[in-house]
This record gives C-alpha cells, sequence and structure tokens, in this order.
DNA sequence: TTGTACGCGTTATCAA
DNA sequence: TTGATAACGCGTACAA
C-alpha cells in the first residue's frame, strides 16, 4: 500500500483535509478533541505531511544551500572548511534550517543551481562568478557570496586576504629577504598573475602592496612565482622545483598552509632546515600548522566567522531584510617559528 | 514582476506547457526547431523549472539527507567527519545527487526527518536508533543506518569496533599492563557501561572480550571506567580524575583518539612522560595522531569507505535494488609511540 | 469547520 | 511525428 496522504487521514477520521492540515499546524483554530482524533488517525496510519508538497504551498524549503566550486570530496578535504561550516551550522541550528551541499551536478554549476530546492544560497569561492550570479539571479534566490569579488548590489562576506598576504610579505622582508618565492594556488591562469581573480587575485595585489616600498615587484628578478597545487602533494614538488635552481630563495611565501606544510616537510626531508636555510609563511592558519615542529608562521582568517556571518546574512535576506552588503573581516599574522633572517645576505 | 513560471513560457512561445516541458527534459519528442524556440523564450525570460514543482511531479528530490543526532557545529568537530563525508561525496559526485545534512529540529530528530525533502537517509550514530526508525520507516524512504546497532531487516554499515576495541586492550594487556582506566565517550547512562549502545556498546564488548582471558573485568578493582566528554578538553579533564586517585593506572585506553590527545597533554604538562609513566592508545586514528609527538597508538577506522560504502548501498535502495544487509568494516591496530611496558609491576 | 481554488510541472492519453 | 488537453501529486489559503 501506498503511504497515506492528507486525503486518506481526512476520510479515516471523517473530517476535512483541511481540517487535518490545521491539526498539525494550527491545532488552536480546531476544537481539542478533534486535533486529538485527527493526529491519533494520523499516527496510527503513520501519516505525516510531504515535505515537499508542503514546501510547494508554502514556498519554503527550510534549507540554505552551500554552493560549491568544486565536487565534495574536493571541497572537505580542505583543511578549513569544517570550521567554516561550523558558524554556518551555528546560525541553522538558531533558525531551524538544513544545509544542502550543492556542488556541480554532472560539471556544471548552473544546472546545480538551477536543481536545488533552497530557500537561498551562499556560494563559496567562485570562480566563474558573473555567469554564476546570473543564474543565481534569474533562479530570483536570495544569496551572499563568499569568498568572490564584490559585486555592485551583491551581499558579500570576505575576510581581508590582501592585508594578510601584504602582512605575510613584509614580514618576510623586514626579516631582511629579498629572494622569495611566492607559490600561488593553480588556477588554470597559468601563471598570468594579473588575471587572477577572488582570494587568489586579492592576495597577490598584497604581495606586491608590500614589494613596492622596497623597490620590488613580482616581475623582479629576484621575486618568482610558481604556481602549486593546493595540496601537500602539492607543496613537495614545488620545494623540488624551486630548490635546485638557480635563483634559490631564501624564503617561501604560499598562499596556503597546506601548501607551505608541504614545502616544509620535502624540506626537512632533503636536511634543509627550516627557518635556517629556508623561511616560510603560509596563509589560513588551519589547526594543524600550530602544532607542527617548527610551527607555521602563517596568516589567521576567521573561517567559523566567515561561516557564520554569511550565513546570518542570509537568514536576514530571506526575512526580507535589507542589508549592508559588503562585510571584510580581518586576517592576521601569526608569528611561529618558521620564519627567521636569510643565512646571508647576496 | 514574479518570476516566470512555465505557463509564461507556453504562452510566450505560442505552445502549449506539455511542449515546454518536453523542451527541457524530453527534447527528442519535438521537432528541433521548437525546441530551439521554446529555449530561446525561456532564457530570454529567465525561466527554469521550479526545483520543487519538479519534485512534487517526478517524486525524486537528487537529494541524499544525513541524518545527525546533534547540531551541526557538533558535528563537525568530529575530526573524522570530513574523511566521512568526503566518501560520500564521491558516490553524489558520481551519482548526480545533493547532500543535505539533518541536524535535529528544535531538538528533535523526529521533526527533522519528516520535514526532509529528500530521497533518502544515511543515518549517523544515532542513539535513540529504535524509534528513529520506526520514523524512517513510516516516513517510507530509503535509508542505510552507520554506526549503530544492526537491526533486522535494516541495511546499516559498520566498523568492526568490537574487534578494534579488543585489539586496543589485548595490547595493553600483552605489554603487561594490569591497572588501565578505560575512558569512554560521556554517554548520559552514568557509566551503567551494560546499558551503552551502538559504537560504544561495541566497544567496551571488545574490551570484556580482551580482558576475560587474563581473568579480568571492568569490575576488578584494577580496571576502572570513566566517562568523559570526546573533546580534547574533556581528555585533559579525566587526566587530573584518573592522576590523582589511588589506583593510579599504568595505561589508559580512550574510544576516542580527542579524548586521548587531551589525556597526553595534560600528562606531559604535569610532567608525566608517556609511554614511561603512562601508556595511551585511542580510537579512530585521525590525522593528527599520527602527528604528535609521541604519534599516537590507536585503532584506525576506514571512515571514508565507510561514508562511500553507505551512499553506495543508499544509491543501489534508490534504485530499486536490494542489497545485502549488514557491512561490517575492519578496524586495526596501529601501534605507534604511546605504549610501553608498564615502569613496575605493582 | 468545510469546500474549493491554487501553486507548478510532469506525464498519460488523445488529436491532427 | 508533433503537439495539446487534462489529470495528477499534496498541502495550504481563503471565502463561506
Amino acid at each position: 500500500m501506498p503511504k497515506a496522504n492528507i486525503k486518506d487521514i481526512a476520510q479515516k477520521a471523517g473530517v476535512s483535509k483541511t481540517a487535518v492540515s490545521f491539526a498539525f499546524n494550527n491545532p488552536s483554530r480546531l476544537s481539542e478533541n478533534t486535533v486529538k482524533h485527527i493526529l491519533e488517525v494520523a499516527d496510527e496510519m503513520g501519516y505525516s505531511p510531504d515535505p515537499v508538497a508542503r514546501s510547494m504551498s508554502t514556498g519554503k524549503t527550510g534549507t540554505i544551500g552551500l554552493l560549491l566550486p568544486q565536487p565534495i570530496p574536493e571541497i572537505v578535504r580542505n583543511p578549513f572548511f569544517p570550521e567554516f561550516v561550523e558558524g554556518i551550522g551555528e546560525v541553522c541550528t538558531h533558525s531551524g534550517l538544513s544545509l544542502l551541499l550543492v556542488p556541480p551536478l554532472k560539471g556544471s554549476i548552473r544546472r546545480a543551481i538551477v536543481n536545488a530546492a533552497v530557500d537561498g544560497f551562499l556560494t563559496l569561492g567562485l570562480e566563474e562568478y558573473k555567469a554564476t550570479m546570473m543564474v543565481l539571479r534569474q533562479r530570483d534566490v536570495p544569496f551572499v557570496t563568499v569568498d568572490s569579488d564584490p559585486i555592485e548590489g551583491v551581499p558579500a562576506v570576505n575576510v581581508d586576504d590582501t592585508g594578510g598576504a601584504q602582512k605575510a610579505m613584509e614580514h618576510l622582508l623586514q626579516m631582511g629577504h629579498r629572494q622569495i618565492t611566492i607559490l600561488a594556488i593553480r588556477s588554470g591562469k597559468r601563471g598570468q598573475y594579473n588575471e587572477y581573480v577572488g582570494t587568489l587575485g586579492a592576495r597577490i595585489q598584497g604581495y606586491i602592496k608590500a614589494l613596492e616600498p622596497f623597490g620590488l615587484s613580482i616581475d623582479s628578478r629576484k621575486i618568482r612565482l610558481v604556481e602549486c597545487e593546493s595540496t601537500e602533494k602539492g607543496g613537495v614538488e614545488c620545494f623540488q622545483k624551486i630548490w635546485n635552481t638557480r635563483y634559490r630563495p631564501t624564503a617561501v611565501i604560499a598562499m596556503s598552509d597546506i601548501i607551505a606544510i608541504g614545502v616544509m616537510k620535502a624540506a626537512q626531508a632533503e636536511g634543509v632546515v627550516v627557518p635556517r636555510d629556508l623561511s616560510i609563511v603560509g596563509f589560513d592558519d588551519i589547526p594543524l600548522s600550530g602544532l607542527l615542529k617548527p610551527a607555521l608562521t602563517t596568516i589567521s582568517q576567521p573561517s567559523l566567522e566567515k561561516g557564520d556571518l554569511a550565513a546570518k546574512t542570509l537568514v536576514r535576506l530571506l526575512d526580507g531584510l535589507i542589508e549592508p552588503i559588503h562585510h571584510c573581516l580581518p586576517t592576521r599574522l601569526i608569528k611561529r617559528e618558521t620564519v627567521s633572517e636569510p643565512l646571508e645576505e647576496k
């Protein structure tokens, strides 16, 4: 037998569909006895309102979507993802919402967007943000972007990537480093850093800003930019590339901690002493970074607050409130043990 | 203006609703020209089918739910959660599914179940599994349980918790330990270990099995059981409790790595040398455990495979296939550096 | 308390 | 072969 629906209950209980609906959602409009009777019948027949049909009528799903730029497995491997979701989760708890992880569908973010039954979206670090935002607009559902270049009129939550990157680079420069390799997260732009967008672009800007007063630029001979997959393995591979070269750097500045960690491990495996022979600074301050020996000097960003603020903003949007548009959370330099003065000036 | 619906497109394009629907879902039933025309009009008006209405008709949502026993923030703080979700995510990628995180709604798992618009559920470590499964059955949606006591006729994925716990305890016993404190994850059962269910219960069984041949039991004087919040802080607090007691143990066996890590840190802070003064063994083998100094001896469980297998099983269920019911994945002892022989036999 | 219209798209059936 | 008509799924809002 197919599952019971509202009509079945109404019949069995000898009342109307409306009465059954009220018994569940607005009991005060019915007499106590009727409610009790209806709920008994419903329970007996194992009935509860179909969530999809309900959403159809109410126009609400009780769900917010987290739009991901990559498949779920790749995303959850990001060490800062749990904290970010924790922040979102706090808002979900308070507001009684579920969280839908929305990866690209058959490779298409667009398809994913139009298919997701959600009341609103959070987007995370979208690359093709312009096209994607068009689709989101069409979909006519509130959304707030996280880690994307802010767009006029679209609520956004970002961290001060530029400032963080600048602080990291300044720290290296102030310690006396001049031969520095930047390890950028691989982007498909093949090192054309002026084409970087979003988080990458913002960080590059920060590096440039810091270099300027020292009369340096990314195009100087002493500064190099290498693209690197944002994994430990990527870092390991990059170390090989940069160490056996004529312009061996005295310091490496990575766009993510996980890259920095890969570099450090590879260096140590080769007998290179960090920071004496090579200074390293990362970005993100993932939980692991503080536990390493030596502990990683890095830029911390408030992932949890980022998730929390983004979700709060979305919830307010859902409630029809107009929101101050662009939020920017601070980053800060965490000086630990992987940066020292360079061994010798060249 | 409200968003366009299928009727608007049909009118504008001078065709029927049916044609519009076919243009999206079954283009081969229409002439190429018609399809092209309809899609143009749709694009122009920013139309795409409403996912909720679509689910209503098709009876599918394209979403599977992960039913959580606790609010999202608490769950994602679990160090093994990312790996578990990674496993699920792989299946999602292949099958074009989204993943809905379904925490209790206003404190009620039942409410969460009946409200979630999903094609099927994965449940994770449910405590009140009996009541919950009744609700799931009523909801008439396929589901597979993970980390719950297997129930007749319900597909389940588990790991060999009992075997793992047994191996951990045997290792300690074989090394010569006889004064052992078991740090159980707090359960609300206040130490009544015979009432433990699910993962906890299974692990306790393993400890008991290992103790028996040595003529020991949890009720022996030398063996103690202490309940502990499964956080690093919980471990720290427990160390205080167990160290300043008459029956100071020579070894601690924790039901989670994170507890073990807390104990280890607290011990080291007090100048207690691990493993010389105190041996420690954990459970889970979270990524951090291998990186500590000393590295934690523990039981590894295949979290990723667990998620993968559970999701695969659910997908087959969704496809109407009948499944072999109970899966049990192996656990294994990872001998590292936190277990040695006890200093002195008492 | 109830009857009825409604929301939106899909699909079986039917007509050209 | 191409397209239209109409029924359907399920619960909610509103007038009666």
